[in-house]
DNA sequence: GTTAGCACTCGTTAACGGTGAGTGCTAACT
DNA sequence: AGTTAGCACTCACCGTTAACGAGTGCTAAC
């Protein structure tokens, strides 16, 4: 990419945050009169149809004005933009908030959804620590009546994970402790990965004529296993794709596109960086392909766990969002590193 | 209203049918040959333009066929349709798939949500069963860590809460028997809605040297009891709002009626009927007035429990869609009865 | 390199006329 | 009285046309 002379980016820039604010194709006269007619406007006329030409700008039609091209929003984030900083009071309030529900993995993603839902207008997006590398660091049985319990797995991920459990025999005080042998001898300390189906299958063959009543509760801890490893992923704020307008017509798509779930989880796995944002083609999906995601994956102590973003038109206020989503990043995973160190 | 003849209910059955499934005004040709041409299309006519006058059917234009009112829905429902079964499969389908989650009212009632959301194309709502006189039948301390611990309650509805408590006491056998004793005297048998502030105050009070590692504890508690007498409510297939042309223009305000909650709660709790059909303007929120509404009540032994059903807009295949919902509130009903009883 | 001036482009809006599906009415028929 | 054939009428829909105006691109002068 040549360079750009500085009074192409400046104009580069008004154009730009002009049409996140206003929406609409921005002239040569409001720009000219934005600089303080310091230069005049058939000036800034050349300097934009330069800026078509390298592929930053793009003309809807002839006798209009000019919008950003996916390029020159990706320039404007790269090279243009001013970060922005959250207020402190909000910065505070964000942290109190989350606070509350730091031992609660699951929860704090989901509300850090419905927080940055709420900031941003988009649809917000996170995903609650996946690690399939924890280890089971607890297995309970909680009792409920005399034919249900409750299974409660801690991993070392610091994801809780609990499943009822029904079982045809009476849950009484000598199959709690089976159970708790059983927890003892093959899954604390062990890798959820190990948890298959064959490994309980070999589990199960060892059990004698305990088989039947164990069962039950060995098959849900796979199922809990699974469910650790298994990223999963808050969805908040989907009236908020109605709100703009320039994503209406495939809203539809978009709209299922986010149900199906499994290419979000896909697209989310594979960024590699800690910040990621895309623009329109972007998107390795394309469903995707008029529409901006950003994201920002959050870390609970030093490996990445899950991430938190946003999906919106890509005639996004960059400048505050990215700031925003980084921010709720940080708070995210300070939260969940230190309840995880404090034991 | 006065009696229609034989013909009229016919040719507005016709029509209403034939709308449901094409969207389109219906013409006085088409119902000719639907009848066989037992009579002239002139005939017809005329029925349709008394249908008009009594108000059941309406005229996009002067030019155009005719299509249903909302009092033509109303007559259909009340009147002309034939109420369709499931299929057998189908129905041991539900069964089966549901009965995986029955000693979970949340999960199920969540999920039997998805299933409609699936079968009908429409937004679904279920609300978990709420009894504000439910009593509390359990409490459970799950130590998980040194300072944090998972609280379990159980409701004699049914309904299963819980939440994780950080505390700054370790959390050790002692605490823990505490902790018991005070359940068993002061909670344990208690209403849910005893255990208000001012009752925890009362009771903190009388703890003594306790008081401060006991009271996360206890609020954790309260904020369990406030949550079993919650409705809690699960959307599902907001995607499908999308699906319905003539919801278009309003999606957006509808879509925000139904994220902020409360409006549909109160929606819920003031319907007195089994089963409640409500078409167009006879929704009290004017959000609505352009959707129906159909959801049934599920009793759990022998009261009314929570609903569950659909918003759509107001030309729905009613014949189909009441019985599903009708048949899907009666599996949720028998199930969860089932399993109170089965302790 | 910058600027004033001006012709040009093209989307937007309103007006116009033809087309056709479907009606409403009337007069005749059973 | 109810039913029917016939026919004029209505009105959304569609494509065409024209006026309008914001904004451009180009040229020639500075």
């Amino acid at each position: 990419m040549a360079e750009l002379s500085e009074r192409k980016q400046h104009i580069l820039a008004i154009i730009i945050e002009r049409y996140i604010a206003t929406g609409e194709p921005v002239g040569s006269k409001v720009i000219c009169t934005q600089m303080g007619n310091a230069v005049s406007s058939a000036t800034i006329r050349n300097d934009m149809a330069d800026l078509v030409e390298s592929g930053l700008l793009a003309q809807p039609h002839t006798s209009a004005g000019r919008i950003p091209s996916q390029e020159g929003y990706r320039y404007y984030v790269d090279n243009l933009m001013s970060n922005y900083e959250l207020g402190l009071e909000e910065q505070e309030r964000i942290k109190i908030w989350l606070g509350s529900f730091s031992s609660e993995p699951d929860k704090l993603l989901e509300k850090a959804g419905s927080i940055l839902a709420e900031l941003t207008n988009c649809v917000a997006v996170s995903s609650s620590p996946a690690d399939s590398e924890a280890v089971i660091k607890r297995i309970e049985l909680v009792p409920l009546s005399n034919h249900t319990a409750m299974i409660v797995l801690l991993a070392s991920s610091g994801i809780l994970k609990s499943a009822v459990v029904r079982s045809d025999n009476e849950i009484n005080m000598d199959i709690a402790e089976v159970f708790y042998n059983i927890c003892q001898t093959y899954f604390n300390g062990r890798s959820v990965s190990d948890i298959s189906i064959p490994f309980i299958q070999t589990l199960v063959a060892s059990l004698g004529d305990k088989v039947f009543i164990m069962s039950p509760f060995l098959c849900a801890i796979a199922d809990l296993c699974e469910a650790v490893k298994t990223t999963d992923l808050h969805l908040k704020g989907q009236n908020n794709i109605l709100n703009h307008s320039e994503l209406s017509e495939d809203a539809f798509r978009l709209m299922d596109f986010l149900h199906r779930g499994t290419p979000l989880e896909n697209m989310l796995d594979s960024q590699k960086t800690q910040l990621n944002v895309a623009i329109g083609s972007e998107n390795i999906y394309r469903e995707l392909k008029n529409s901006t995601t950003i994201f920002s994956k959050y870390s609970v102590g030093d490996r990445d766990s899950g991430s938190i973003g946003i999906i919106g038109p890509t005639r996004l206020d960059y400048a505050h969002l990215i700031p925003t989503i980084k921010y709720l990043a940080g708070v995210i995973g300070n939260l969940l590193t230190e309840t995880l160190d404090e034991e």
